[in-house]
DNA sequence: AAAATGAATTGATTGCAATCAAGGTCTCGG
DNA sequence: CCGAGACCTTGATTGCAATCAATTCATTTT
């Protein structure tokens, strides 16, 4: 049961339990529980069984998988008022494909499966909705998959600050990157070493991407973008 | 409506489909098509509207994105009996996020968005089942990612070898490879250049693969096997 | 059968990122 | 304020796969 006023107002913003009924979604928030996570620490394990799943208040989680030399590949890294896991949660073996871990402190909603399975059996249109986010966070994958197969390292980095970066309230043209994370959790989630990921950004000043007191400023987006071949349309900030 | 009793048998084949009453099944034959689609030819394009998904019967099929710059990316190529495209027909655009063209002559059933969403707002189960295997395609998608990630050129196209060799029927150790189609497409779905698989094989007979009159031999499975890093239970045949 | 086209292989070279190794910087606790 | 440890950066070198270039091989065309 989560009485938080704030988690109440984060969990009704999900954005496929929108179509549900006040009715329902009371019934969501009396079965779901806030869940802490401190830095490093795991939250399941690939294989494990799959009976919940979350959506992040504040914080970020990465999920990975193993290789079975001991390898690590980052799948995704999710931020505060993203859910993830919905589909592991409706696989066949109804296990975890993948590990999840908090890479800061993180405060995660868990929603029980158990719920979720009824509310699917009793409302269609809930299941389409389902279906869309499903849809959508695999092509989500599919364009990651896309993004790692094609750019250069430099490149890949450049288009993940375009991704975090905001605008400087003095200037007009100069935006700043606030890390979300540690760096060397970048250059994994990028697929890179941290050397190179050094490297990278040291490259990048060719596009207006300047280290200052450990943030990171870039002064021309539009050329940093176009370095990243990314259109207009998927700049993500601006 | 599709009458050919062989497509009719197939079309009944499919995982998701199973808990549909006969009755049901009866309406999804009426409402489908079969459709071919020679080699070459592009079945539909990234961001049409997406109005079927499809199975496939004979052939194989090839989805991939172009960047910006023109370069291509094989995000999976399925054959007989695998369906494609069930995702983007509940994404919110409704838009194929890919392309898909047919690397070899390919005979595909089409079945309508429509009658499909009707089938998912009458009946749970269906529901249920659906997402099951969208969750599965997922999980592939996973695993294709670690996979590219991970590996060396080499090791994939080991893994791919053993994804697709037979059992010999003289022999008790020796299995044989028929490649399903061109080696520069499975270059591109391996996201290397075509030379690169030439000398990732050259390269394998130090695991006992070799070349004979454009057939590929593989003598120890399980050296090879080794060689990719992957263990007992993820060689596919066998 | 010869010519033409496209696919596959082989060779030589280049380039990007990994690796190995050493310093530098930041943070936190004493 | 100083020292320990983690994180990050910089430098030198290696290695894998891409690229450029030239054949060889296979299939189709005339």
């Amino acid at each position: 049961m989560i009485k938080n006023e704030h988690s109440v107002r984060n969990i009704k913003k999900i954005p496929f339990l929108q179509p549900l009924s006040p009715k329902d979604l009371e019934d969501i928030i009396a079965s779901s529980h806030l869940r802490n996570c401190s830095k490093g620490r795991a939250l399941f394990s690939m294989g494990q069984t799959a009976t919940h799943f979350f959506s992040i208040q504040e914080g970020w989680m990465k999920l990975y998988r193993t290789s079975n030399n001991g390898e690590e590949v980052i799948i995704h890294i999710f931020g505060p008022g993203e859910s993830f896991a919905e589909a592991a949660v409706f696989s066949d073996h109804q296990t975890y494909p993948v590990h999840a871990q908090a890479v800061e402190d993180t405060v995660l909603i868990e929603i029980p499966r158990s719920i979720f399975i009824h509310k699917i059996e009793t409302d269609s249109r809930f299941a389409i909705n389902i279906l869309g986010a499903i849809a959508a966070r695999q092509h989500l994958l599919v364009q990651q998959l896309e993004h790692l197969m094609i750019r250069s390292a430099p490149q890949r980095v450049g288009a993940f600050l375009l991704r975090f970066c905001q605008k400087v309230k003095d200037s007009d043209t100069t935006w700043v990157v606030n890390l979300p994370y540690e760096k060397s959790i970048i250059s994994l989630r990028l697929n890179i070493k941290p050397e190179t990921f050094s490297r990278a950004v040291t490259k990048l000043s060719e596009c207006g991407v300047y280290i200052e007191n450990n943030k990171i400023l870039i002064s021309d987006l539009k050329k940093l973008a176009n370095y990243c071949d990314l259109t207009d349309k998927e700049i993500p900030c601006s």
